[in-house]
DNA sequence: GATGAATGAGCTTTCATTCAT
DNA sequence: GATGAATGAAAGCTCATTCAT
């Protein structure tokens, strides 16, 4: 088997067992089972278990800020950008639930006791959102007044819960679709009943 | 000292060592001499370490809620509750920075192997927001269209994400009112430019 | 059961364990059921594998070092006292094999990969060898051409090797007492017939 | 590359390493390494990592055993054929430190677990020694009463544990020709002063 | 013969929890 | 109620050895 197989066989294996068991309570010997390698090749490959998270993290969200960028790229309009960049968020996080989860938990938890980890895959993610706005600002479409480093926060903090809850319970009262479009709308309009 | 005061002395002492290591890197010695007390004496109090970090939740959520009801109940305007719950919550998060710290670690990652826990308390914080979100769709003042489901998740989801880089990166380009009255009057108000 | 105990008890199992296995060959739970103490029982009372090599070293020789300048003191005749020295060293080692072996291992294989360690015990322990001679010398009873550094490491260094001999092989052509004469008588009058 | 170096190649390289790290924290891998082989090659010449040291013990005193019978040989006083003994081995140490690290290594460590292993090898080279005392004493030359058995352990270990010393510590207040003839000395004529 | 990726048994150490005092 | 010494299960990681290429 090459090698490139091994690595990613590991990865993927890693992402189901954190997702079913979180970090602390994953253990080497599961990752290996799920990998169906031996628990030794798994240190020909990552230095140690947090390695594997770390990794993990930036090849997966590397992929994605791929996607997205391509994604929005094709649009002109800020406001369908945003539109979808909230429609893949949300639709990315459903598709590939297990990677949710585990992105979802490094970002809080881990960060905790590796806080010299500079997240900066993270980071150049939200700022495609800040991008956003700023375009929109300057095309005098969005207020003058919005901060693009609030709203990047305040707009990913907003998917990312909704996603997280949406992961968790297991029946719906509305689409993926209609959450997306939903907090698009209120992000871009407000919710003050036009006077 | 009374049993109140230990029980209690464990909880603040617990807040400050999760925060500071983490739920699974924090060991019962850190806790017990933090709280000074011996180890086997905060088994007198809870069950096991897990139970700690349940009864810190609820109990401190259980706090922040009472303040937060208390506080909106003197507003009758739907927009400045859902300013004043905004502001109450970042501000929050900045005094009791290491109880921020814990709270949002649990939401995430301790969920994990622990799905059973139906997080009622946190429901109910939560539920705040969408109560609002309802009476002001009754008053005619949100739009007809806003779901008040999507609605508390996307803001608490805004805030809760503000509240957590805020607490990790140690130097602001603005105050935490500026940051509550920004993300505010986007939910309220939009990004759009008025036409 | 008294603090005190368990860490003699450690001791003694260990020197047990490390002499029928030598010291890579223990594991912690050889020298724990040894003790009759549980694994963990045993980094109560010393911080690792090695510290407890160490610990037994260092606590071993300081008692024969006690008992030798005790023995050795009553002695005026630097002769009488070198004869001393050598039964008392070989009785010793016949006596507490197991702890023979022990020491005899960690002057060498370990002082490999813990060069830093000075074996500052060991030293004094050879030390007594070298004041006698001196004192020999004083007296004019030792040649002036002696030099105590090398002689002590000569002597020391032929009590030791026919120790680790006697301590291997299980017969013996002369008794323990008869090859410390010997090897005093070697060392004060040489082997070289009288003219 | 013809067999014969593969194999030398290993041995030498052994002999670093081991000297470097000791036998039980040296890695195959260091080995492999340090001889330029694949960790696998080393398998096609040496049954395990035991095997290496007992092979490397072997052929390394053989070659000393040749060199010194042949110097030995050459001599007819036994007093000169100690003296040179003692010179040739304590400069053997010398020049060859690592070799002289692990040989001093084996003798106590590893026979520890191996005990079988009866060092045929090492006895020869002692047993030298024991066959200038016999000699010495055939021609009269040396007192009736020295056990050649004993003799020969005292000589042996005291050079070899000045040697020991000599490689471990960094500077000397005396060469290794004065160490040798003092040893000798001491050894032939005693530490007594004339009468 | 040579390679080195893969294996998996094995061991030190940690730490939540217990319980005799 | 309070203590903290003792417990022992559990797991991350290493590395000698194998074997398909």
């Amino acid at each position: 088997m090459r090698t490139a197989d091994k690595h990613s066989k590991i990865i993927d294996a890693a992402i189901k067992v954190f997702s079913r068991k979180g970090f602390y309570n994953a253990r080497i010997s599961d990752i290996a089972k799920e990998a169906q390698v031996a628990d030794g090749t798994i240190y020909l490959y990552f230095n140690n278990k947090y390695d594997i998270l770390i990794s993990l993290f930036e090849e997966e969200i590397g992929k994605i800020i791929l996607e997205v960028k391509l994604l929005i790229e094709q649009e002109n309009d800020p406001r369908q950008m945003l539109r979808l960049f909230a429609l893949h968020h949300l639709k990315l996080m459903e598709e590939k639930r297990e990677l949710a989860e585990v992105l979802q938990m490094e970002l809080r938890q881990c960060n905790k006791f590796m806080r010299e980890y500079r997240n900066t895959k993270f980071i150049e993610y939200v700022d495609i959102i800040s991008a956003i706005v700023k375009k929109g600002k300057e095309m005098g479409m969005f207020r003058e007044s919005v901060l693009p480093g609030v709203f990047k926060r305040a707009f990913f903090g907003a998917l990312d819960e909704t996603a997280r809850l949406w992961v968790l319970s297991p029946n719906h009262s509305y689409t993926i679709e209609e959450a997306a479009a939903q907090i698009s709308a209120i992000f871009l309009e407000g919710i003050l009943e036009e006077r």
